[in-house]
DNA sequence: CTGATTTGCAACCAGATGGTTGCATATGAT
DNA sequence: ATCATATGCAACCATCTGGTTGCAAATCAG
């Protein structure tokens, strides 16, 4: 089950440009956080902050590889937020058609 | 086509409780900003920033009714989104499914 | 017209957040 | 052992952001 707080602490994760950079070269290959700050106008730090809160969320996860640590990003929980999403989404939806049919039937007294 | 800034910012929308909060409101009914802040500990105007961020996504529209302004929750953007996600996390998960493919591959040398 | 209600706008404030620099610590290679 | 490289931690700073108060303007009702 993904938790309605989750959900929200995803999108959260989401919502900022550097971590998107950051997640869109590791959807293509791991990278420790050294390697990232070579590839990206951000010191090592700052990466590794937004590692932290990507993995605080699920996004994704890190193990040793030598002296260096290696970050993956995991589709899982990404799928997950998005069907969660996709969920409320329908139900918003199905409001919205409820209240055309019943317009629809009323406006059939003409 | 839904640009991955508009996911971006969507998500950025979303990442905040209180937003989930006026949305959850929403989604079971329209309300203006008004009538939100009598549900919420906020003031109106709080509300009124909140509605303007969610407007500026495509998560919420409005329409006036009388003198008030009132707010409707569209699904449409929470899907289309939805659906950006899930694709983004299977690819990240077909990378992976790829990789652990070659390992297997290698280790059948035993 | 008058009064009540609702929206709209601007200024302001405190705390969160993205980013930096600097230094200490650990580990691999020679 | 030594040197280079990688991570870890802390302090610090500027800006963004969620929230407030106060006031003006518009609109419906009597």
């Amino acid at each position: 089950m993904t938790s309605s707080a989750q959900v929200m602490a995803v999108c959260a994760a989401l919502g900022d440009e550097t971590r998107w950079q950051i997640l869109e070269r590791l959807g293509r290959g791991d990278h420790s956080a050294s390697a990232l700050a070579e590839m990206l106008p951000l010191t090592r730090q700052a990466i590794a902050k937004h590692l932290a809160a990507l993995q605080a969320v699920g996004l994704v996860e890190s193990y040793r590889a030598g002296r260096e640590l290696r970050f993956r990003a995991l589709g899982a929980q990404l799928s997950a937020t998005a069907r969660a999403l996709e969920e409320i989404g329908a139900a918003w939806d199905r409001r919205l058609a409820a209240i055309k049919t019943v317009a629809e039937s009323l406006s059939e007294q003409d």
